[in-house]
RNA sequence: GUGGGUGUAGCUCAGCUGGUAGAGCGCUGCGUUGUGGUCGCAGAUGCCGCGGGUUCGAGUCCCGUCACUCACCCCA
């Protein structure tokens, strides 16, 4: 007993029949990315600590590596685990530049680490699903628009509630309070972004202590961030009507209509893609199109992706590689869901056959008639051992298998002239004499 | 990192003001001798998280510790 080995906070491990729920998720992602032509790549799970670090909150999260003979705590490896999938593919694309071609697409799963408090949704290990699109020194606005409609469309083929992806941009809200004359923009950007947790009065009082607003001018920035909609000539009139007048904020504004406007065609019932003049993000590399996804009747997860475009995440001094992307927390959403019953669990087992086995001695007799039937593409395995045929039952029956198949007796043990092939569906009991070279599973049986 | 909650059978949990451990589900067997699911009967299972203290006696009270969990922070 105090063998048994307990949970790992913040490691999530799934059992097989949510892990098949899990891994269909990754296959229905990365079916729609490649067919809009993003390549995969996978990076390496650690990255050198400094260029992990640039001095963000995040910074506090992230696991080093250190071999167990080092001398002290002192002597680290320089080497993290990443904790996003954003900075390694910048750093993959300054390394390999010469020998990809742009502008590049990719989407990446893998798992990221941060160590972090876990609760629901957020977890020390987690598995996230990214695309990006990055050019060499320029990188047409269009691909903003792009790299949403195809997560939007990703997301709309996965068995999920209904989910909104809310998109801002960031040279609006620069360019309004530019515009208005706030001392420290960037500074303001960060408070405003406390929008949903804090009372605006509060929100308030911290543009005026943080970023040098005077209280007429905060409560301006809290009015124009209040805008959710998904219409877009109204929110230029909203915009318009704010009565702030600035180049980055036109600019901003115009980006920000296509992009919705854009995804029209996407959007639908359970995907929604609509303004929201809030969202800012709190990561400083964004520069355009910020977006965060928000899962109905899953609120309290916060955000299950984001994303945005970024000018100049990756540099190598001579050339800049400008892109945009957006990320998708496959963890954050799956087990959550799977944990309160909103995702079905699949089958325990990928065996659609169990072969009944009546004794040692015919076990080659059934081995043939798994052999026949997986060489048609039927997962199939053989009973473990000759127990009463209502334990083989039972045994299929426990792993979710859904057809238990009893092999022709060709009754030279004496009992009578012979038996055919039997298969039984155990699900309704209907039981028919069958052809291992022919037979084959009813419709919704197979996956 | 800060604060709250919880650790009892494989799982979910009960266990009163201290008196030597319980239920449901699951599991095993039998009824049913090579066709499961229902039903009935029988059975197995616990260092009561760990360490210390109080006490004649601790699952129960006290202290510590570890783990899990929730909230804050931050984010996928």
């Amino acid at each position: 007993m105090s063998d048994k080995p307990t949970p790992l906070s913040g490691f999530p491990e799934l059992l097989p029949e949510h892990r098949v729920v899990e891994r269909a998720v990754i296959a229905s992602l990365s079916r729609t990315f490649e067919l809009h032509g993003f390549a995969n790549i996978e990076t390496r799970a650690v990255e050198p600590l400094e260029r992990l670090s640039k001095g963000g909150e995040i910074d506090k999260e992230i696991y080093v590596l250190r071999r167990l003979q080092a001398e002290d705590s002192a002597g680290d490896s320089g080497l993290a685990l990443h904790f996003d999938l954003t900075v390694p593919f910048a750093r993959y694309v300054l390394e390999h530049a010469g020998k990809l071609e742009f502008p590049f697409r990719r989407f990446q799963i893998q798992p990221a680490w941060r160590g972090e408090r876990p609760q629901e949704g957020r977890y020390r290990q987690f598995t996230q699903a990214d695309i990006d699109i990055v050019g060499r020194d320029t990188l047409g606005f269009h691909h903003d628009v792009e790299v949403v409609r195809v997560m939007a469309e990703a997301l709309a083929e996965l068995p999920l509630p209904g989910l909104s992806i809310q998109v801002n941009n960031r040279k609006l809200i620069q360019g309004f309070y530019r515009g208005l004359g706030i001392p420290d923009v960037t500074a303001a950007i960060r408070q405003i972004d406390k929008l949903d947790k804090q009372e605006p009065g509060a929100v308030v009082a911290l543009l005026v202590s943080e970023a040098g607003a005077s209280e007429e001018q905060a409560w301006r920035c809290v009015e124009m961030a209040r805008l959710r909609t998904s219409d877009t000539v109204y929110l230029r009139e909203y915009v318009e009507g704010l009565g702030v007048e600035d180049e980055l904020l036109a600019t901003g504004l115009d980006e920000l209509v296509a992009v919705v406007d854009g995804c029209a065609g996407v959007a639908g019932e359970r995907v929604r893609v609509e303004a929201n003049l809030r969202i800012a993000r709190g990561l400083d590399y964004y520069t355009g199109t910020v977006l965060e996804i928000f899962l109905d009747g899953y609120e309290r997860l916060k955000s299950i992706g984001g994303g945005g475009r970024y000018d100049a995440l990756a540099s190598d001094g001579r050339t800049t590689y400008p892109g945009v992307g957006v990320s998708f927390g496959v963890s954050r959403t799956v087990v959550p869901l799977l944990a309160d019953g909103a995702l079905a669990p699949g089958r325990k087992v990928p065996s659609l056959v169990l072969v009944a086995l009546a004794d040692e001695e015919s076990r080659p007799a059934s081995d043939a008639v798994a052999r026949a039937l997986r060489s048609r593409g039927i997962a199939t395995e053989v009973a473990a051992s000759p127990q009463k045929f209502g334990k083989q039952i039972r045994y299929a029956e426990r792993r979710d298998i859904p057809y238990v198949w009893f092999p022709a007796t060709d009754g030279s043990d004496g009992t009578d002239g012979g038996t055919d092939h039997q298969v039984k569906d155990i699900r309704s009991g209907d039981q028919s004499a069958a052809d291992p070279h022919s037979w084959t599973p009813a419709e919704e049986t197979e996956k």
